[in-house]
RNA sequence: GGCGGGUUAGCUCAGUUGGUUAGAGCAGAGGAAUCAUAAUCCUCGUGUCCGGGGUUCAAAUCCCUGACCCGCUACCA
């Protein structure tokens, strides 16, 4: 990092235009901020990109209903993400739209040149469509020759599409990995790439037909399809930056890194690295995948509501202290969680106690003792050559962990540097000198004037993570800056690197503190506050009684039955792994129970949305339970546990909360599950485990 | 089910190729000081390093095994 003339390429995914910028946006944004201001800081050339991702089906969806043109919808709400980035201090230097012309123009190039080298070809397959849904049905999930989902007639469709030849690459991609263990970081995450690696890789399907899909970009050689979305939107970190270079005058391609949430991994690491390579393109240095915030214990997203807006933390904190937070508290490919509580301990404890009172102590002394002004003087004492060393290691400790990723890290050693002045001020007591009046006037502006010096660093070294308040601290010391003040050829880092010409201000308090509830005395406050939150596992799980209406096999799965199942005025699919225990006559027309609020999963190209409760009974044959005299829709339910059923329920949430078999009938650990007509009976033993 | 990772002070975590009394920050207790944002500085930890076995002169660190947690993946349903 200490290299001069380096160049340095990063870039954010590209959001999805649909979407509102989140906290999630907003890390990866502010990650790749705050490391192309260090490798600024560092004398390096820097290129920073982002940008949205502009096309599909549900943009033009969103647009039809706002009654607007794809284009102006997009417009507008990319708007928001400038907007946003601008909001939070983030220094991009390009903000590509896929919808943008060159960028189209790039992709068309990229497509035909794979076709050119034979890598893409065209294939041709049947299928059951339907035009309300939008998308295919197999055979199999019809119910009555219907679309299961609206009811309405499929068409039988007969679609091309093409391919990139994306298996011809596993092998190389196998080794490629191997031989670059920091391509894909952090390194856990390689592995589970090389994981997925040692399954046999498909080819891509890279195009919709323009009958479906009409918003995105045209294929050169067959005017009626366009280019699927991995295609389209990958090529913006090589499209932004065709043709530009770096002030050295070497291309801006390939990236150092591309900066990503670890939900988009597979498609870098796979998709983007086999189709450059199939083009003979230089690949990305390093893939970086970062891990989520988590609040209050669930992961954030969009979905599930608990969002973070980060503007509102803004609005209440300042950018910089988000800033800070954000890059502090996330060690960089680990999870990490949020919460007000925490953001406020740093604050406090960091930024106000630690930087920003160091700097008001040495303001209000500069004040009463030297009229505002500072003279540089030599280190001569034993402590102030200590200082200058603590300032030295500091820079080189924090831009080594900035290097390797530990944003965290560099600013604990930064953190390290102002306590230590701090200390210093302990040690010297200038508050004593300053009361000497003119005989202790030089050996207060000695003090003052290392202090002084160390704070910059310390606030130097800060920059890139909290632009503004550290310029703001940078000219409160009176140091001779310029409106950026970064400027790596005046030696930011350096000890003695820059004059103080300007007077010191006075009043400055640049983080204040929050004032926060103290606890009552003797008062436990986290330990006992999880005590409201364990409540009965069972009650998250909905039980319901459903009849088997039929019975057909899996078409792809030799253990797996595909049911029709009819709960009350319902029909849904289920898949069961009853193939090996049952036959479709005892399965047809039998009543079971379902787990009908779990997570619908995608049992090898069939989507099943439930599952049904079944025992291992004598010589390990699996029946499942029955709800003896109950009708079909009712619900199933435990003694004593008030149901409060969450949709989408894990599979680790169903297991919390074991079921097994006792005397015939199924209990939940000393209850038994009741229908309104009873008990849920089963064959098999005490004690076998539900499921 | 398969593969991988984790389990270290009240909390969040460091602990390099096995080697002297296992560390940091936060929180907590006591004290000093008073320039400062009730901020700062100093002092204070008898931690079965998840349990159990083993290798070794020596293990938090290597091997086996059990428990729990997490990630990816799966004909898990």
């Amino acid at each position: 990092m200490s290299t001069a003339n380096k160049n340095f390429f990063i870039t954010t995914p590209i959001y999805y235009v649909n979407d509102t910028p989140h906290i999630g946006h907003a890390y990866t944004t502010i990650l790749s901020d705050v490391l192309t201001r260090f490798h600024k800081l560092a004398g390096e050339n820097t290129f920073f990109l982002t940008g949205t991702d502009e096309h599909g089906q549900k943009v033009q969806q969103a647009a039809d209903k706002r009654g607007t043109s794809p284009q102006e919808h997009t417009d507008i709400f990319s708007k928001r993400f400038k907007e946003a980035w601008g909001e939070i201090n983030i220094g991009f230097d390009k903000f590509i739209r896929t919808t943008d012309p060159e960028h189209i123009a790039f992709v068309q190039k990229m497509v035909q040149a794979l076709w050119d080298k034979g890598q893409i070809y065209e294939k041709e397959y049947e299928g059951l469509y339907s035009v309300g849904e939008e998308r295919f049905f197999s055979e199999k999930e019809l119910v009555n020759g219907m679309d299961p989902v609206s009811g309405r007639p499929v068409e039988r469709v007969t679609e091309k599409n093409y391919f990139f030849r994306m298996s011809a690459y596993q092998d190389w991609l196998v080794k490629y990995i191997e031989e670059h263990p920091d391509f894909i970081l952090p390194d856990f995450r390689r592995n589970e790439v090389l994981g997925f690696l040692r399954q046999p890789l498909n080819d891509l399907c890279i195009s919709r037909p323009k009958s479906r899909l009409a918003w995105g970009i045209t294929l050169p050689f067959d005017k009626d399809f366009v280019a699927y979305v991995w295609v389209d939107a990958l090529f913006n970190y090589m499209s932004a930056v065709d043709g530009k270079t770096f002030p050295d005058g070497s291309p801006i391609w390939p990236a150092d890194y591309h900066l990503l949430g670890k939900d988009i991994l597979t498609t870098h690491a796979v998709y983007w690295t086999t189709m450059l390579k199939a083009l003979d393109l230089p690949l990305p240095r390093h893939i970086l995948a970062h891990g989520w915030w988590m609040m209050d214990n669930a992961r954030m997203s969009k979905t599930t509501g608990n969002v973070v807006n980060p503007m509102d933390m803004k609005t209440e904190f300042g950018v910089d202290v988000f800033r800070y937070f954000l890059i502090r508290e996330m060690v960089v490919g680990q999870d990490a969680s949020f919460s007000r509580e925490a953001l406020v301990l740093r604050l406090n404890s960091e930024l106000a106690n630690d930087v920003g009172n160091g700097l008001s102590r040495i303001l209000k002394l500069a004040a009463t003792g030297l009229g505002n002004r500072l003279t540089p003087v030599p280190s001569e004492g034993e402590e102030e050559a200590a200082l200058k060393r603590a300032a030295e290691e500091a820079v080189t400790a924090a831009l080594e962990k900035v290097r390797a990723l530990k944003l965290s890290n560099a600013i604990e050693d930064t953190l390290a540097l102002i306590r230590a002045v701090n200390r210093y001020l302990e040690v010297k007591a200038p508050w004593k000198l300053a009361k000497e009046g003119e005989a202790g006037k030089a050996k207060l502006n000695s003090v003052l004037y290392h202090s002084a010096e160390a704070l910059r660093i310390g606030f130097s070294l800060l920059q890139p993570v909290m632009p503004s308040k550290m310029v703001e601290a940078l000219a409160a010391l009176g140091v001779l800056q310029g409106a950026t003040g970064f400027d790596p050829k005046t030696s930011p880092l350096v000890w003695g690197g820059y004059g103080y010409g300007n007077p010191l201000a006075e009043g400055v308090n640049l983080f204040p503190r929050i004032e926060t509830a103290k606890p009552a005395p003797g008062g436990q406050k986290p330990a006992d506050g999880k005590a409201s939150a364990p409540a009965d596992p069972f009650s998250l799980i909905h039980l319901k009684v459903a009849r088997v209406e039929a019975v057909e096999d899996h078409p792809n799965a030799d253990s797996l039955y595909v049911l029709r199942l009819k709960i009350g005025e319902e029909e849904r699919t289920v898949c069961a792994g009853l193939k090996k225990h049952l036959t479709p006559e005892e399965l047809k027309g039998r009543d079971v129970v379902v787990v009908y609020n779990l997570k619908p999963a995608n049992l090898r190209g069939v989507e099943s949305k439930g599952m049904i409760l079944a025992a291992e009974g004598e010589g390990g044959k699996v029946i499942p339970v029955s709800p003896d005299g109950a009708a079909p829709g009712d619900d199933v339910t435990a003694e004593g546990t008030p149901p409060a059923p969450k949709s989408d329920l894990t599979m680790k949430e169903f297991e919390k909360a074991p079921l097994t078999v006792r005397s015939g009938t199924v209990f939940y650990r000393d209850r038994p599950l009741r229908s309104p007509k009873g008990p849920i009976s089963a064959k098999a033993q005490d004690g076998t485990v539900v499921r």
